[in-house]
RNA sequence: GGGGGCGUAGCUCAGUUGGUUAGAGCGUAUGCUUGACAUGCAUAAGGUCAUUGGUUCGACCCCAACCGUCCCCACCA
């Protein structure tokens, strides 16, 4: 006898149980199969500074959902889990967790601080991969690995060490981004641009030994405190003369140099520019050009240095607001104009950046890029959607040099070594380097690199790199990336470029690009707006099944998606129903294994089944091989729902319900075989509920996880008794639309007389009209005589309903009339469509025959309602 | 200033190389305790596929323009 399942669907007292066996068994591991092709993943690591978030939960139910397809399509699988130390965001989430103990870093120091953050670790680290897994992420565990472990480290040093020697990483004084709330430099990728309403300050700088004056427009004031020439074009005829002269700097004293430079335009502001080398990217070339000294005037957190006594100490926007004070008052202000100003602001806490001149180390991105964008011209790895790959393009062929050291110390420190004794620099992965030339102890560098610089690494480090280890050489190149759209100039384009550079092959071939999960009314979600859906909660109220589902479908690969309540019912009632479809299919079964009953013991239904199953297979592989998960979806949603339970079960349940016949054990196979094989369909999309259906259903194996993915066959194909099957069902729904518009009470049965292919049309299909379509009793005469019966017509049969009583003749014969005129109307115009010769000419065979076809089922049609008309 | 997405039923979205009379979920209406499921069953209403042209035997799909909307990139003093 069959198992049981429960009544009531229930995740929770099953989603754990299942995963742990799942984990127990050794069932995420790859099978290492050496005849079996590979397939790898690589996770894109969480941050260990928060937990799992919708975003996450999208990313890694897709990620899930291929690693488990290729898992039962005979792939040697491994999907690589792992966590980010996510140096900036970290630091800064323990360094406000430490002012709230009245803490800062420097109270504790490195090595104190370094604990914590290895603390911190432990913790959210811990909490975000449980929460991977309860999602049911089929990560193999043994893998996993964490951007800061000790493996990750030494590919971080080792590829730095490389660069370095290779002249690709080097040391230099360049404008930076700088962050005076997180004190440290960051990359130009790390900062986002807002627009802030804003002004223009026209300011006149006397001539030196003159009576005029230069006026230039700024909208940093409070910089000229650093300005160390004024440029004009050297084509500009009003200025030409004055090249090589003097201006003073207002409120400072200081004579500035006229220069005759590229960067001003004529037709911009007055054609003047005040040139402040040390705080401006575009005045720091302009200063190199022309040698002019750089002249610093901000500290580290913004604020006006000790050499501007009477504004030594002032916040830069203090500070602006004095210096234009004293600017009006001493006369120099000449007009304030308003403008709307692209500022750029730290992606972490948002403040306004401070373009600086400092010391950093840097990857130069050129050599790098070229040969990164051909990997990807070339096709070697292919984004999808493909459009993405524009972004990346623009991005790539627009780089400039990557400042990766950080002033933080949370975070892989630099492999830079220091002689204080004679000015050495060393750059080795020995930590304990001594100076090779005067044999003094040296100094390391203090500073920490950019996060993405290990994440970059992460496809082959996590796989043992620099060592030549067997994972590497099995699994790497890895198959899939899966990601969002935000994150490809972070992380997708150094990852292709490191790869090629250390690897020398691209990292991964398919880069699958999806988008944000957005609320209800399609905001982004987000702290501040606190319209953040917790995936956890979810899970707990309806399941990850039900989760998964959700974010699996209805949305196409690189659009956003918007989450709802909604939607997640929707998801969680086709569980339910699956649950009880199962549920019954249990309850009739009594069969102690499964199989697929000959072909000859078939019946139509079962024929029917099985070739619509056949097709669902070929098109939801197919959609996955697209990549097209929600279609994928979609198609096996349909199928379960539409044709597996509202039409099989129901078609079938006089013959489950007859016990001791064979007829009854063919049913019982043929349900529990096409049950048991859609549960492998949709398997890596609920993982959870196969499972559970699939072990209690007769099965063989281990787990459904681990079961062969099926495969279209022609077995399984019944083309004839598929479309045979298809001509009662539209009779038994043509004679419920005609009983629905009638309002005749269900209870009300009916004898039926249905004529039409004797084939089809015969007292087989009686069982179908009794359960389904009201029949008292089924008669199939050649011919209808009765004039008193309500009449239905398909193109392949006509149905005689006596219901006398119900009928007003006139309508009838109206209601016949209107459907004749379409059917008219239906043929013409596919006899308009066949007799043109165009048509005919340049359309394919196969589109042509179906149109005939079609016009064929319009006649036959047409002829039913006529003979039905004639009768009345 | 560049680049890209989106615009399809009241709402949220699918629509697989161009090939009937464009689909789903939710919502709405009507009727149902039908031997698993009311988290259900049956039936229905609801769309000039943003607009205008073009290519084609044939366009929701390809091309051009335009309107609306969202996003990304960019050093505009």
């Amino acid at each position: 006898m069959a198992k049981e399942l429960p009544k009531t669907y229930d995740p929770q007292s099953f989603e754990d149980r299942l995963y742990k066996f799942w984990n127990d068994n050794g069932c995420f591991k790859p099978c290492g199969d050496k005849t079996k092709p590979t397939y790898t993943i690589v996770i894109p690591p969480p941050n260990i500074t928060g937990q799992l978030h919708m975003g996450h939960a999208l990313d890694n139910t897709l990620q899930d959902i291929l690693i488990r397809w290729k898992r039962m399509s005979g792939y040697d699988t491994l999907w690589v889990p792992g966590t980010d130390h996510a140096s900036i965001a970290t630091e800064a989430k323990i360094v406000a967790a430490m002012r709230e103990e009245g803490l800062t870093k420097e109270d504790l120091g490195r090595e104190k601080f370094l604990e914590r953050a290895w603390d911190w670790k432990e913790k959210y680290g811990g909490r975000i991969v449980s929460q991977l897994k309860k999602m049911g992420s089929s990560c193999d565990w043994s893998h996993e690995r964490f951007t800061l472990d000790e493996g990750c480290s030494n590919a971080v040093r080792e590829v730095f060490v490389r660069l370095y020697n290779k002249g690709l990483i080097y040391r230099g004084e360049r404008i930076i981004n700088w962050c005076p709330h997180c004190r440290t430099s960051i990359s130009n990728a790390e900062v986002n641009y807002e627009t802030q309403k804003s002004h223009f300050w026209h300011i006149r700088y006397p001539l030196v030994g003159g009576e005029g004056y230069l006026e230039v427009a700024t909208t940093r004031p409070e910089t000229l405190l650093g300005d160390t020439a004024i440029a004009v074009n050297p084509a500009d005829e009003r200025y030409k003369d004055l090249i090589g002269k003097y201006c003073v700097l207002p409120l400072v004293g200081r004579r500035i140099p006229i220069v005759g430079d590229e960067h001003a335009q004529l037709d911009k502001g007055t054609g003047c520019v005040k040139i402040t080398p040390a705080h401006d990217p575009n005045d720091f070339l302009v200063g190199k050009r022309q040698h002019l000294p750089m002249e610093v005037c901000l500290t580290e957190d913004a604020k006006i240095t000790d050499n501007y006594p009477k504004y030594a100490g002032m916040d830069r926007y203090e500070a602006r607001k004095a210096i234009l004070k004293d600017l009006e008052e001493g006369g120099y202000l000449v007009s304030i104009e308003d403008l709307d100003h692209e500022v750029g602001t730290c992606y972490r806490c948002g403040t306004t950046i401070e373009p600086m001149i400092s010391l950093q180390w840097f990857v130069k991105m050129v050599p790098l890029a070229e040969p990164a964008i051909a990997a990807v011209k070339e096709g070697k790895t292919r984004f999808v959607p493909e459009r993405f790959d524009k972004n990346y393009y623009r991005w790539m062929e627009n780089t400039q040099d990557w400042c990766i050291s950080r002033q933080l110390w949370w975070g892989h420190r630099i492999p830079a070594f220091y002689c204080d004794a004679c000015g050495e620099t060393v750059v080795t992965k020995d930590s304990s380097a001594v100076c090779p030339k005067c044999g003094k102890p040296m100094r390391q560098d203090p500073d920490t690199l950019d996060t993405w610089f290990s994440s970059a690494l992460w496809p082959f480090s996590t796989l043992g790199w620099p060592e030549k280890t067997d994972d590497l050489k099995r699994y790497f190149p890895t198959n899939t990336l899966v990601t969002g759209y935000d994150i490809i100039t972070f992380w997708v384009s150094r990852m292709i470029f490191s790869s090629l550079e250390y690897m020398g092959e691209v990292p991964f071939d398919t880069v699958l690009i999806h988008g944000l999960v957005r609320d209800a009314q399609g905001r982004k979600m987000s702290k501040s707006l606190g319209n953040g859906i917790d995936p956890l909660e979810i899970i707990d109220k309806y399941g990850a099944d039900a989760l998964r589902f959700a974010l699996a479908t209805g949305n196409s690969p690189g659009n956003d998606m918007r989450f709802s309540d909604e939607k997640i019912e929707a998801a969680r009632n086709f569980i339910n129903k699956i649950w009880n479809a199962a549920r019954f299919v249990l309850m009739n079964l009594d069969i102690e294994e499964v199989a697929l009953p000959a072909a000859d013991k078939l019946e139509l239904e079962d024929r029917f089944i099985l070739s619509r199953f056949n097709t669902v297979i070929s098109d939801v592989t197919a959609a996955l091989e697209r990549y097209e998960l929600g279609v994928a979806l979609s198609k096996l949603y349909d199928f379960i729902w539409d044709v597996f339970c509202d039409w099989y079960i129901e078609l079938v349940k006089p013959r489950l319900f007859a016990k001791g016949t064979e007829s009854n054990l063919v049913a019982q196979n043929v349900i529990a075989w096409v049950l048991s094989s859609a549960m492998k369909l949709l398997h890596p999309f609920c993982p959870f509920v196969t499972e559970e259906i699939w072990q209690t259903l007769p099965h063989t194996g281990l787990s459904i996880m681990i079961s062969d993915w099926p495969k279209a066959s022609d077995a399984l194909s019944f083309p004839v008794e598929e479309a045979q099957m298809s001509r009662i069902i539209d009779v038994i729904t043509a004679i419920r639309v005609r009983r629905a518009e009638m309002n005749v009470q269900p209870a009300r049965k009916t004898h039926l007389f249905v004529s039409g292919d004797p084939a089809v049309f015969n007292e087989k299909a009686t069982p179908f009209f009794v359960r389904l379509a009201f029949a008292s009793a089924v008669d199939y005469p050649a011919a209808h005589e009765d004039d008193t019966a309500v009449r239905i017509v398909t193109d392949s049969a006509t149905v005689l309903i006596p219901l006398a009583d119900l009928i007003d003749r006139d309508k009838e014969i109206a209601r016949l009339t209107k459907e004749k005129d379409a059917a008219q109307n239906e043929i013409t115009r596919l006899s308009a469509k066949l007799n043109n010769a165009g048509f005919l000419a340049k359309a394919p065979a196969a589109v042509v025959d179906a149109e005939r076809a079609k016009l064929a089922a319009a006649q036959a049609k047409l002829d039913n309602i006529e003979s039905s008309l004639a009768k009345l």
